[in-house]
DNA sequence: TTGTAGGCGTTATCAC
DNA sequence: GTGATAACGCCTACAA
């Protein structure tokens, strides 16, 4: 077996450290070390055919001694195709962002692409940060966004957007989303097949949006007596902020028979807040959900919801991903939504 | 001189000279176009002082133009200090998992590092295919998995590893977890402590694991009637596989008077299992979960739960790695372990 | 202010 | 089989 030292010619200096971080071991001292050319190591680690089995060994046995491991970035520079999409999540505690995580996850898979994730946390600086980053060190970004298209635009360095949901501010970028209006289609004549007149809703943090339009047009169209009244704003798209929303909404609109709420946690915790008035669900008053979260099953009485498919979201992102890559057209219109399906269980 | 509207940046750029397959533009490229050198371009690019505001202009136009991106392999090259950490999740459905992904994610951005996350499903085969992409593309790999230790080390070639639960064949590389014992020692006393004697067990689908042991141990300290036939195996860590296990273990051991499910799931599907045979809980039958999920304070009764801070397992994880990358050694014993809370609730 | 030279770690090409 | 040599795209000197 060769000896040789790694006798640092230009590195370091004549500093030899024996403990510390010391730097990372690279194809030239392997070769070195092996008595062979860097060539020969590359034809050992990748396994290629033309090498004499012998010395294959031994080059391998001085990677091994030397804890080598090729540089990826060295590597991604010579070979082309690695693909990296970061993925913006704005709360991993709200069930339904894991859900649409694991169908980016699944669709990048199948591509051979990687996903960098992000926690925002719904943090319009945090959002800032996390696209500074990943406008650096991803091919594209999928995710869900709160600021508006000009600051996307200018963290984003010319990478390519695909938005998880339209909001109001953002127009110029690609997305997909959900049917807020198909879903509201099925789930107000639910409500209104069933007697129910008065009917308040829960809204999210952001205030007015495709949920609240779709409520209104709804709403209006069975000719039921709606205003903004009628519609309390969460500060938390979570069980809490539902408890705190229907507190207010039934201080101000003791009336109402009926709620839809934003999203499933925030039924969810208006079915808390109308239990501990003493009204029951849904005899007294009916709660209607959005998002499909498993979660709904459980509670009791279990939630009557516009499910969606959470995971085709997901992959619906990453196709249009892939779309804005090959430089095609993204899809629009119908083809980018998810369209909600009525579940109708014992809330409503 | 031209200017180009953002709208476009959707778009490959029109100016795609040169025909053939449409090369993404270099920093040469900018050079040539703007007419100055590559340096000037890195210059003007990375917003360095030493440039006349005029040159910089034009060369960020013809960037824009040729919708330049800097190359993060080659700038990885040259620029270190790029931290990638590899995460493997088997089950984002899961509450308990995006919680731990969340700890991870606020750690490793604290330090400024990227995290690959990788949906392993549970699957062995997965298990691998992750591994190999991730050696390969990561500094490190952080993850739940199944395979033994010399599988995990093929798969790895040489890439530090960090366990998120050390299983019964995986002993060489290191690792975070739980304090099953110190959570059961807890658990089983509350139980004992309201009168229980005959008390099952739901177990995960691995079979003999911490928390068994655990709950066998406290089991013999209290001097309990146990053995095997007093647990069944489920066959999925969900609802549904907390369901099916009751219903067997029900059937094989009726008299018992208390349940500790493998996690909060099984815990919960327990509850809905003994509800469906007409039995109450927790009069009838006192249910305790383990892991502490928020969802168990919707259900109802609310759960009694073993707490475990999910997000500090998930740092703690992140700091063992940081721990290895620095060549120092890792945390072992209580230091890497995060203790259980028993939180009471309703259902024992 | 701007350009030239060289190196980062790896692989492809083409000799030997 | 094996080894020079030349990219790959960028950045940090240093020179002009």
């Amino acid at each position: 077996m060769h000896s040789v030292l790694a006798d640092d010619q230009q590195r370091e200096p004549s500093v030899d450290r024996t403990d510390g971080p010391r730097r990372r071991a690279t194809i030239h001292d392997v070769a070195k070390l092996a008595g062979v050319s860097r060539q020969t190591v590359s034809r050992a680690v990748n396994d290629k055919g033309e090498i004499d089995p012998g010395t294959k060994e031994r080059v391998l046995e001085a990677a091994r001694l030397l804890d080598y491991r090729p540089s990826r970035f060295a590597r991604g520079l010579v070979r082309k195709g690695t693909v990296t999409a970061g993925l913006v999540i704005p709360d991993l505690m709200n069930p339904f962002f894991p859900e649409v995580a694991a169908g980016v996850l699944e669709a990048a898979e199948q591509r051979g692409w990687q996903v960098v994730v992000w926690d925002s946390r719904t943090d319009d600086a945090r959002e800032r940060e996390a696209l500074d980053v990943l406008s650096h060190q991803a091919d594209a970004v999928v995710g869900y966004f709160k600021n508006p298209d000009d600051v996307l635009a200018r963290h984003l360095g010319g990478v390519p957007l695909v938005l998880l949901e339209r909001g109001p501010q953002q127009t110029r970028f690609a997305a997909v989303g959900i049917d807020a209006a198909a879903g509201l289609e099925q789930g107000l004549a639910h409500l209104v097949r069933a007697g129910h007149r008065r009917i308040g809703m829960l809204d999210g943090v952001h205030g007015p949006g495709p949920r609240r339009e779709a409520f209104l047009k709804e709403t209006r169209r069975h000719d039921l007596p709606v205003d903004d009244s009628w519609i309390a704003l969460c500060d938390e798209h979570s069980v809490a902020g539902g408890e705190a929303g229907m507190e207010r909404l039934l201080d101000e609109r003791p009336e109402i028979t009926a709620v839809f709420g934003f999203n499933d946690l925030i039924a969810i915790g208006a079915m808390r807040a109308v239990r501990w008035r003493g009204r029951r669900v849904p005899e007294d008053l009916a709660v209607l959900g959005f998002d499909g979260l498993s979660l709904g099953e459980l509670v009791d009485p279990a939630l009557t919801t516009l499910h969606i498919d959470k995971r085709r979201l997901g992959r619906l992102a990453v196709e249009q991903v892939a779309r804005l890559r090959a430089g095609e057209e993204p899809m629009s219109g119908a083809d980018a939504w998810v369209i909600p399906e009525l579940v109708v269980r014992a809330s409503a």
